[in-house]
DNA sequence: GGGAGAGATCGATGTCGGTCGATGGAAGCC
DNA sequence: GGCTTCCATCGACCGACATCGATCTCTCCC
């Protein structure tokens, strides 16, 4: 615990302390895109789906599974798509989404804790 | 690759492949508030800080380092307060943050990752 | 008590994000 | 060609959120 009146007189802002962030400016924007992409529970579900399947969901499984229009299934896997996390491949008339495969070690590691 | 034709017939929604989400409902919310509160780069950078902190960090610092205004600041620690991973303890005039002893095993593994 | 400084809260504002209905485009079937 | 189905996109709506100035509370010091 630190005594106060000890470092009252030093403590001047942004000069005594100035508090080095041990990140760059890089590497936060990026987590923060993949975080915001998780931090969302339909998406961090589709998520757990897609990491615990063994083959290529359809995104008609996702319509019926949670309880939401198929407009909204659809942006949500695009977030998931922008982000990176997932892909597509199309198949006829049905879309297969699955984890990208060239996924970030740290966005890897991420998903091992969460899901 | 799956092969369209011979699914085609028995892919009934919500019948042929319900897919299961393998994760509890309250799971997924406690996993969902802790990222929300990750999601930005101004509390994840505060997080970064506090994680590599040997001793607790007064929050005028924060206001110095980061180009904000006091009161944006201090809703951002909120926030991070609210989500159960951060602590306060004042000390006459100021507010020293540190990061929660008591973190969920899967949130200590979740800010491993991330810093 | 009175002034000064730190920090939390309030109220307002502008932007972002989740949701839906409607529409569009592509593939399969008759 | 015409119809159907699946899926993405668009436009709109509404609630959530980041940000700020103003204010309040608390503590310290004179």
């Amino acid at each position: 615990m630190r005594i106060v009146k000890a470092v009252a007189p030093d403590r001047v802002k942004g000069v005594s302390w100035p508090p080095t962030i041990p990140m760059t400016v890089a590497n936060v924007e990026q987590s923060v895109e993949v975080l915001k992409a998780l931090a969302d529970p339909t998406r961090l579900q589709m998520i757990g789906v897609l990491k615990n399947a063994s083959e290529p969901v359809c995104i008609c499984d996702f319509t019926a599974a949670f309880d939401l229009s198929q407009p909204t299934i659809s942006h949500h896997m695009a977030k998931l798509r922008k982000a990176g996390l997932v892909e597509v491949s199309k198949a006829g008339i049905w879309a297969y989404y699955r984890l990208a495969h060239r996924l970030e070690p740290k966005t890897r590691a991420l998903l091992d804790v969460l899901v």
